[in-house]
DNA sequence: CTGTATAGC
DNA sequence: GCTATACAG
C-alpha cells in the first residue's frame, strides 16, 4: 500500500495497492486490530478516532483489511488513518463493499492488479451555482468526501493491459445497481481528482476492463448469503451458532451451499453444551 | 465482508 | 487507554 495524504482534508488524496492471486493469500484478521492515527502524519494534520466518533460517518478503508490477509503487518497498516475517509454506513458495508470483493475477484482472474482508491469532491448546485461544499467532522475537521472512486488495471499472463474507472457517491447506493453505471472516463476522473493516474500506463493499447471482463459485482442477496457466511464461522459456542442457524432459516432467502457446509463445519468444530459440561 | 457501541479493568 | 463481547447491514 502506497498512499499520499492530503494534508488540508485530514484523508488520503490517493491510495494504491498491487493485488494478486498470492498477495491475498493469508489469515490474518482484522479482529484485535483497531483503527489509529497516523503518527507520521505532522500532529497539526493528523486525523483521530475521536474526530470519527459519533460523527454519523463510518471508516472507511480506501486499501481494504481483506487486502491485507497476508501478515499482521500489513492488516495494522490499512487501519491507519491516512487511509481511512468518512464514509456512508450503507455504502461502506453493502456496495463500496461488494466493489472492494468484485477487485478481488479481479485479482483471482488476472495475473496483476492494481487499484488506485480515493476520496473526491464534487461540487453541488445552490440557486444555480455549482458550490463545493462538503462537512468536516470532528476537532480537526476531517473532510466527508461527497463520492468515492476506484481505477482498476489488470495485467493478463500476455501482459495485456485493461482499465476502468468508477465514481461512486458517499451515500446509500440502490441495491442492484450495476457496477458500470458508475463507470467512468478516467480523465473525467483525472480532471476531478487534479492528478494523473498511471502515467506510464499506454492508454492506447489498454482495453476497457468491462468491456472485456463485464464489471459483473455480486447481488445484494449475495452479500448477504456471503456475510451469513462469515458469521456463522464466527460463533463461538453451540448455542449461538444453533440461534444463528435458526435466524437464517427464517430469511427469505435459499441457504447456499456454502452457507450450509460453513453450518456443518461450525457444528463439529463446536463443543456441545451437554459436553462442555461433561468435560467440566 | 463492512462496521458500531458498551462494559469492565 | 485497552480488551472482550455483543450487535447490525
Amino acid at each position: 500500500m502506497v498512499l499520499h495524504y492530503s494534508h488540508d482534508r485530514r484523508v488520503p488524496l490517493w491510495v494504491q495497492q498491487h493485488l494478486s492471486k498470492d498477495i491475498l493469500k493469508g489469515s490474518s484478521h482484522r479482529d484485535g486490530v483497531q483503527f489509529h492515527s497516523d503518527e507520521e502524519v505532522e500532529e497539526q494534520w493528523r486525523a483521530l478516532n475521536s474526530d470519527y466518533k459519533g460523527s454519523g460517518w463510518s471508516k472507511g478503508h480506501m486499501a481494504p483489511a481483506a487486502d491485507n490477509k497476508a501478515n499482521i503487518n500489513a492488516m495494522t497498516e490499512s487501519f491507519l488513518l491516512s487511509n481511512i475517509v468518512p464514509q456512508n454506513y450503507s455504502n461502506n458495508s453493502n456496495y463500496w463493499n461488494r466493489l472492494e470483493l468484485y477487485c478481488r475477484d479481479v485479482a483471482h482472474k488476472y495475473t496483476n492488479l492494481w487499484v488506485t482508491s480515493g476520496p473526491a469532491f464534487l461540487p453541488t448546485e445552490v440557486d444555480g451555482k455549482n458550490i463545493m461544499q462538503y462537512e468536516v467532522i470532528g476537532s480537526n475537521e476531517v473532510a466527508v468526501p461527497t463520492h468515492l472512486y476506484k481505477v482498476l488495471v489488470t495485467e493478463d499472463k500476455q501482459g495485456a493491459k485493461a482499465m476502468a474507472a468508477f465514481l461512486v457517491p458517499n451515500e446509500p447506493i440502490v441495491p442492484d445497481q450495476p457496477l458500470k453505471h458508475f463507470q467512468v472516463p478516467l480523465e473525467s476522473l483525472e480532471k476531478i481528482v487534479g492528478f494523473t493516474f498511471y502515467d506510464k500506463l499506454d492508454r492506447g493499447s489498454t482495453s476497457d476492463l468491462c468491456e472485456v471482463d463485464g464489471c459483473e459485482i455480486m447481488t445484494d442477496l449475495q452479500l448477504r448469503q456471503f456475510v451469513y457466511v462469515k458469521r456463522i464461522k464466527r460463533q463461538k459456542t453451540k448455542d449461538a451458532l444453533d440461534k444463528l442457524w435458526g435466524k437464517v432459516k427464517t430469511k427469505e432467502f435459499p441457504i447456499t451451499k456454502e452457507m450450509q457446509a460453513a453450518y456443518d463445519t461450525r457444528l463439529l468444530e463446536l463443543p456441545s453444551a451437554a459436553a462442555a459440561a461433561e468435560g467440566a
